[in-house]
DNA sequence: ATATATTGTCGACTATAGTCCGTCGACTAT
DNA sequence: ATAGTCGACGGACTATAGTCGACAATATAT
C-alpha cells in the first residue's frame, strides 16, 4: 500500500471532519466504523476501502469524488 | 462491505478498461495488481482499497475522481 | 486543581483485500 | 483439428482493513 495516498487521504478526512464540526467518535459512530480506525485513517497509518470512503462521505455530507479530488491534490503537494 | 458499491465499481472498471482497449491481464500487469483480482473487481465480488483505485486509474488514464463519480452514478441506477 | 471531552495507542482478534498457482470454457484464428 | 487469447473460477496462501476493550495523554473547560 502506498503511504502517500493514505497520508493525503488522512489530511483530507481530518479537514472535512473539523469542517463538519464532528468528533472522531461521532463521525465513526454515524458512519458505522470503529473510532480507533478513524483515528488511524486520519493519521495515515491505514488506508480505507472504497465503501469506507463512501460511508465517511455520507456522514460528512461531502461527495466521494470531491474527497478523492482533494486527496489527489494533497498528493501533488507532497510534504 | 457493501456489495452495491463493489458491483457498481466493477461495471465502471470494466467499461473503462474496454474503452482503453486493454485485456484484464494487461491492465493488471501495468497496474501492478494480480490478474485474478482484477477479474474479481470487475465481477463485483471484491472491492478495492483507495490505492488500488489510484493504481488502476493511473493505467487507464482516467482520473480517480471521475471513476468515483461514475461509480456513484452506477449506484443510483441500481439494477 | 479537577472534571470532561477528545484523541492516541496498544494488543488481540476477525474479515477481507490481494497474490499465486492452476484448470476450464468460449471465442478466433490458422 | 489445434494453437492462442481471453476471462471465469478454484484453493491455498499472506497482508492488511476493520473491530473491540482498555488505558494514557491531551486539551479545554469550570
Amino acid at each position: 500500500m502506498d503511504h502517500r495516498i493514505a497520508e493525503a487521504f488522512g489530511r483530507v478526512l481530518r479537514d472535512a471532519r473539523i469542517e463538519a464540526g464532528l468528533s472522531q467518535e461521532k463521525l465513526a459512530f454515524e458512519s458505522d466504523i470503529d473510532r480507533t480506525f478513524v483515528s488511524m485513517l486520519e493519521r495515515g497509518v491505514r488506508q480505507p476501502s472504497l465503501t469506507t470512503v463512501f460511508q465517511l462521505c455520507d456522514t460528512l455530507k461531502i461527495s466521494p469524488e470531491k474527497v478523492v479530488a482533494l486527496t489527489t491534490k494533497e498528493i501533488g503537494e507532497a510534504r
